[in-house]
DNA sequence: CGGTTAGTTCTGCAAATACAGAACTAAAAA
DNA sequence: TTTTTAGTTCTGTATTTGCAGAACTAACCG
């Protein structure tokens, strides 16, 4: 598949947003090729050629990938080349790691909650609000799915 | 005030918690201190003391943290110094706009469906029923808000 | 068997990060 | 006015990161 230059600016954006998510560089752009490739699977060296890296970035990168379990690869009879995809099929479950992750904060407010005084109660009443909310959150989320498909029925 | 063991300990799991958020060290050690420290407003000194890091490294941080709106001074008569809290205020916007973040991606999502063929039908079909989801999830966020705040009257 | 293909692992380095320490600034105190 | 206080900015540096390139491995090919 030959990239245009709209292709190749996606990419390059697709990258930087995931870069800001903590990944490496090279990580982010492989995401944003995968996205952006219609066959959906591409050939190693195809990554290689099309983000102009070496070849052993790419493999670490692609292990990193396959590691977080956002990416696969399959083969084909009678070829020896692996060809990578993104597992859009989960998106699903990542997207409630993701939330899961971020009410992650709780457990700290919790405890930084057991070791303060009350010296300053206004301050802690905050921070049990925040806590509660964060509960009703994470309660929440199996719910929001469930009117997702109800609604797209 | 003076921190226990428990305490140092807490300041740095809160701290790590945030570098993998990308934040700086100091700045995740910063969040966790201003968090367990009783008063919860701490001068900039015991912010050097407390964490033994260089008072250019707290300037940098501090600045940061005021730049991104976690994190405020005041002042007190015939006290030249300043005292760093959070704004633990604001966690309700702060929440909102993590969840509008992670929300982003439907952008980048639509962008790829706009340039993608139709080779890959199945995998296009995946993108769309995604981007309908956090569509959804989006207009869903205030509504969550209102939900806790009736559940908690 | 030696040669090719497909990818991995190792070694090294350029650039970025995160901080220390010194020099500096601005305001208050003496 | 000089000195002290409180914090900022500048300069240098140890550490980490992100990748290139070479050496290596494992399977298949002729």
């Amino acid at each position: 598949m030959v990239l245009t230059e709209k292709h190749k600016e996606l990419i390059e954006r697709i990258g930087v947003f995931h870069e800001h998510k903590g990944m490496q560089p090279l990580v982010g752009r492989i995401i944003g090729l995968l996205l952006v490739h219609e066959e959906g699977e591409v050939s190693f060296d195809e990554i290689v050629e099309q983000l102009g890296v070496s070849k052993s970035a790419v493999s670490n990168a692609l292990t990193f990938l396959q590691a977080k379990g956002r990416c696969v690869y399959s083969t084909r009879p009678g070829d020896r080349k692996r060809y990578f995809a993104l597992k859009v099929s989960d998106w699903r479950e990542d997207f409630e790691k993701e939330l899961q992750n971020i009410a992650e904060i709780q457990k700290f407010i919790d405890e930084v909650l057991e070791v303060r005084t009350e010296k300053n109660p206004e301050f802690n009443c905050k921070m049990r609000d925040f806590s509660n909310f964060l509960c009703f959150f994470k309660q929440e989320i199996p719910s929001l799915f469930e009117r997702f498909k109800k609604q797209q029925a």
